[in-house]
RNA sequence: GUCCCCAUCGUCUAGAGGCCUAGGACUUCGCCCUUUCAAGGCGACAACACGGGUUCGAAUCCCGUUGGGGACGCCA
């Protein structure tokens, strides 16, 4: 196949949705895999929906997901003219009329046809009435074929299309002057030798209406690929009311940018039966013929888990640097990277599902003073453990180097004295001393980490508690 | 309502007529490991929507039914 040109063509109203985001994914791989280049598109003409931070909102998530385009961004604003030259060409090319037909009458015969029973579609009234320029208000309508299928292969869909006739004259300008979506569209994919359009399943019957407007302004048309929609639990399209959607909000929750980009590349397409792809195996190995044609739900204990695949394996820098800000959240203050923090997130790779959990887990490490954690100490912080604690804290003072095996040992020694204590009743009064809960890595690593002083300091203080609180 | 589309475990999916007593993954539940929590290992539960064809043979092809979804804007 020669280099296919794809384009992702988000309007930038609201956050960013994972729909778009996994569209902009499916070109960009798609591009990838056939050596192509894939054109950022601003869909921005509708200016009372468009806002800048929206559009800041995609290039971010973009970034973020290390979605690079080739080509652009453009902004569809920007193209007005080109979109307004079309409408003239199609008007002069009697491909396109002037309609007058206010709102109000529209809808009225709209109503009463619904009323009858039948469907909707501009009724033509204005088809042949020759309005010139000088009509005043008016829109410019494409005219339909009289018949005869629009249809298309898609890639995804197979054989797709629709009768003309079941269309109606679809305005291509609206009455101030503005063109409109469709017409825009087909325009811009003209212009930017646009290939391969890879959009949301809920273009596919928008579809049949661009291809009059191709035919009509005598252009070849691109390839379609609607891919299939993403649905939430209800099995409906996303909703914003509804459903977890933003981008931005899962990156929030502590969301690996890989973890999210393997999730959303599975929804819809697989690879046998592989679950887990990095970013170069999705540029290898993406295609449309292993797209499926039904929508797929979004499943977020799926994402829980490749997240916790991604934290498991992620580069050790990386991952600390993912972290800080979570961290720092978590603190309450700024966090410097020092070896203990590298030490601990080593520690809790394999026990965090996402980076907010994984600093709740460090928190202990970079705060001065712990709380503990009530239902924690009630359990474990009790007078019994008083004498043992005790021992374990003079031993401990002693101990040299202050290393896992030194501690290990030390711990051996209090439980044979104390009666054969076993190592949970010893470590997890400990533990919350240090950590002030009861989930920890193992304890000789977690008091390795933290140092002899603080270690010593935090047990002191928990014995404090025993014999006055 | 009209047009279009879809249909394998709860979820994501493998499956392109015999390899399917339907495979993998997530979730759930056991067991092992274990100082907590995880991770890991082993195992269990769990699906071809239904009805007709076609065929020696159908999850796979055809038709219908049912269910679900999408589109029907002077939004994109």
């Amino acid at each position: 196949m020669t280099p296919p040109r794809t384009r992702f063509a988000p309007s930038p109203t609201g956050f960013m949705h994972i729909g778009n985001a996994r569209t902009a994914l499916f070109n960009w791989a798609f591009a990838r895999r056939h050596g192509g280049i894939m054109v950022l598109r601003i869909e921005d003409t509708d200016e009372a929906r468009s806002t800048a931070e929206s559009e800041a909102a995609i290039f971010d998530g973009l970034g973020w997901l290390a979605i690079e385009w080739d080509e652009g961004p453009f902004r569809q604003s920007e193209r007005r003219d080109r979109h307004r030259a079309a409408v003239e060409e199609l008007l002069a090319k009697d491909r396109a009329y002037r309609c007058v037909c206010t709102r109000e009458e529209l809808e009225a015969r709209k109503q009463a046809t619904i009323a009858a029973g039948h469907k909707w579609v501009y009724d033509g009234r204005c088809r042949d009435a020759n309005h010139g320029a000088g009509a005043g208000a008016h829109t410019v309508r494409l005219r339909m074929p009289q018949g005869g299928l629009l249809g298309w292969d898609d890639l995804v869909f197979g054989a797709s299309g629709q009768d003309a006739s079941e269309i109606g004259d679809m305005i291509l300008r609206r009455s101030d002057g503005a063109p409109l979506y469709n017409l825009a569209v087909v325009v811009d994919d003209v212009d930017m030798h646009i290939s391969h359009v890879i959009r949301g399943a809920d273009h596919h019957s928008n579809t049949p209406l661009q291809l009059a407007i191709y035919r009509a302004l005598g252009c070849e048309p691109p390839r379609f690929a609607h891919v299939p929609l993403i649905v939430g639990k209800d099995g409906k399209k996303l909703s914003k009311r509804r459903d977890p959607v933003s981008l931005q909000g899962f990156r929030a929750e502590g969301v690996l940018p890989g973890a999210m980009r393997n999730w959303l590349v599975r929804l819809g397409w697989s690879h046998g039966d592989q679950e887990i792809f990095s970013r170069e195996e999705i540029a290898r190995l993406f295609d449309l013929d292993a797209v499926h044609r039904s929508a797929a739900q979004a499943d977020a204990q799926k994402l829980a888990w490749l997240n916790q695949q991604y934290i498991k394996t992620l580069a050790r820098d990386e991952l600390v640097a993912a972290l800080l800000p979570f961290l720092e959240q978590a603190a309450g203050h700024p966090v410097r990277r020092n070896a203990e923090l590298d030490a601990l997130v080593e520690l809790l790779r394999e026990r965090s599902r996402s980076l907010v959990e994984m600093a709740q887990l460090a928190r202990f490490l970079v705060v001065d003073e712990i709380a503990y954690d009530a239902k924690a100490a009630a359990k474990h912080l009790r007078p019994e453990i008083r004498p043992a604690l005790e021992d374990l804290h003079a031993r401990l003072e002693a101990l040299e180097p202050w290393s896992p095996a030194g501690l290990e040992a030390s711990f051996e020694e209090v439980r044979a004295v104390h009666g054969g204590l076993a190592m949970g009743k010893l470590a997890q009064p400990v533990r919350v001393a240090i950590t002030g809960g009861e989930v920890s890595p193992p304890i000789f690593d977690t008091l390795a980490v933290l140092g002899k002083t603080r270690s010593l300091a935090r047990i002191a203080e928990a014995l404090h508690e025993l014999r006055h609180g």
